[in-house]
DNA sequence: AGTCAAGAAATTGTCGACAAAAAAGTTTAT
DNA sequence: ATAAACTTTTTTGTCGACAATTTCTTGACT
């Protein structure tokens, strides 16, 4: 019983349904008006893709009342899918004060790419010597969706493919425990890439997955490994975080006795 | 500002008191009756407390209204627990069924023990790089303790200890992200100890922490990380897990026509 | 004008009540 | 006596109402 995970599905409930459809359906509206239906993972899943679409930007307040409204669910429902998303570490939640969008630091962002430098390349060792043949089709049609996506400028969408990706491959490494950190770990940098990519160089970089693709294809474990740990350097690189750009936040260190640049 | 975590503390609230006395207050009735005071953090303390030291076996049923009643608290409250649990992992929530102890299965044992093994030696690398002396002094206090609950064959403590003694490692590393995920397998861990430890031998392996230890205090990168690894696999090993003893519930498994043994 | 304080509005936190579902117990028919 | 169908009891799921807190607005004072 292979479970067919994606940031959209991961708990239980409708299983495999295309990708791209699914993506789709999340954008728009399916029941009477705004969605009337009070499924708290229907809710969960939107509220989701809105904030890894960046159509809520991290920082973002969300009001309890308003999406609850917005979704034509009762406020205990949205109470519920925010925690969720909380310990998700997706959304803050500041007592008394609200929900949140998140938005990692970016010491936070370095230690996520720690956690993914660890984990990732073994993942991609073990998938190397595994694969099906479903499944590497199944991520090389991501991989072309990616591309088409970065064809079409459509950032938000690469940030979602690319996370899709290293996503699938951990589900497919065989190790559903690793799969579940991944996907935080993937969600989370889709945050940061949000928060902190630099304007003009886009963080995904050209044909990496491609190669990654045909390193699993080629069962060529070492290569895989390796690739996937450039990678993950590479895409950290191409942040602003490498020279410390930091949060509007921290006026003290701004204004500091000595200047922090 | 450096959080300093344990089990029974690593969220918001209460910051660092010595260890032995938390686990006193915790085993200990505080307030009027049987602990009638209703803070959400506390009653999950508690209940945490209950399964690692397993006065709450795995797959035992909680009852909220039950448990609402032993902590005078209201149901909402108890639900509120109980969900937090279950994104921990320690706990397993069946819709229109409850709560239960969380029962990891012998496959999910297995993927604990190779994510651990991919993320703890890097840890001690880390550690054996930085670590303080203040740091060392309350890593050898665990130790220390731990020895003497082995001496005093407490097994309950003994596990929990250990525990405790992997978590610390990982809070110490200084990667807040890891130090998150340690926690989860580290919990995982104990319920699987509890599980499927070999009645006889004590999963929790003689001096390895000390040997740990010293490398540490030695700075000793190479050994720290070759310590750790093979620690785990020791642990993994003196299980029942490597000769696959199932659960009950596979009667399909147990009937097949041919003997699964 | 700017700052502080009090009041008003908005928002979150908590609880108890009711509805829906599951589990246990009882009756009835074969 | 066993098994199915029905009833009762227990337990979970959901909601709206109220209390507590924060945030915004207004107005007085320097």
């Amino acid at each position: 019983m292979k479970t067919r995970h994606s940031f959209q599905d991961s708990s239980p409930g409708s299983g495999g349904i295309a990708r791209e459809e699914k993506v789709v359906r999340l954008a728009t509206e399916r029941r009477t008006r705004a969605g009337a239906g009070a499924d708290a993972e229907a809710i969960y899943q939107r509220i989701l893709a809105a904030i890894i679409e960046h159509r809520l930007a991290p920082g973002r307040k969300l009001v309890e009342e308003r999406l609850a409204a917005v979704f034509g669910a009762s406020r205990a429902m949205i109470r519920q899918v925010l925690t969720r998303l909380s310990h998700e570490m997706v959304v803050t939640l500041i007592p008394n004060r609200g929900a949140f969008v998140a938005e990692p630091t970016v010491e936070e962002a370095r230690e996520v790419f720690e956690a993914r430098r660890l984990i990732e390349p073994a993942l991609a060792r073990k998938l190397a010597l595994s694969a099906t043949p479903a499944q590497l089709a199944r991520l090389r049609r991501l991989v072309v969706a990616e591309e088409k996506a970065r064809a079409d400028r459509d950032r938000q969408q690469v940030i979602r493919l690319s996370g899709e990706f290293h996503l699938e491959i951990a589900e497919m490494a065989g190790n559903a425990i690793l799969a579940r950190q991944m996907r935080e770990l993937t969600l989370l940098t889709c945050l940061i890439i949000i928060l902190y990519d630099s304007p003009l160089g886009r963080a995904c970089p050209d044909d990496e997955h491609r190669q990654l693709l045909d390193a699993f294809a080629q069962r060529d474990q070492q290569r895989a490994a390796a690739l996937m740990l450039h990678h993950l350097d590479h895409v950290e690189h191409s942040l602003d975080i490498s020279l410390a750009a930091q949060e509007d936040d921290d006026l003290e260190r701004i204004f500091s006795p000595i200047s922090p640049l």
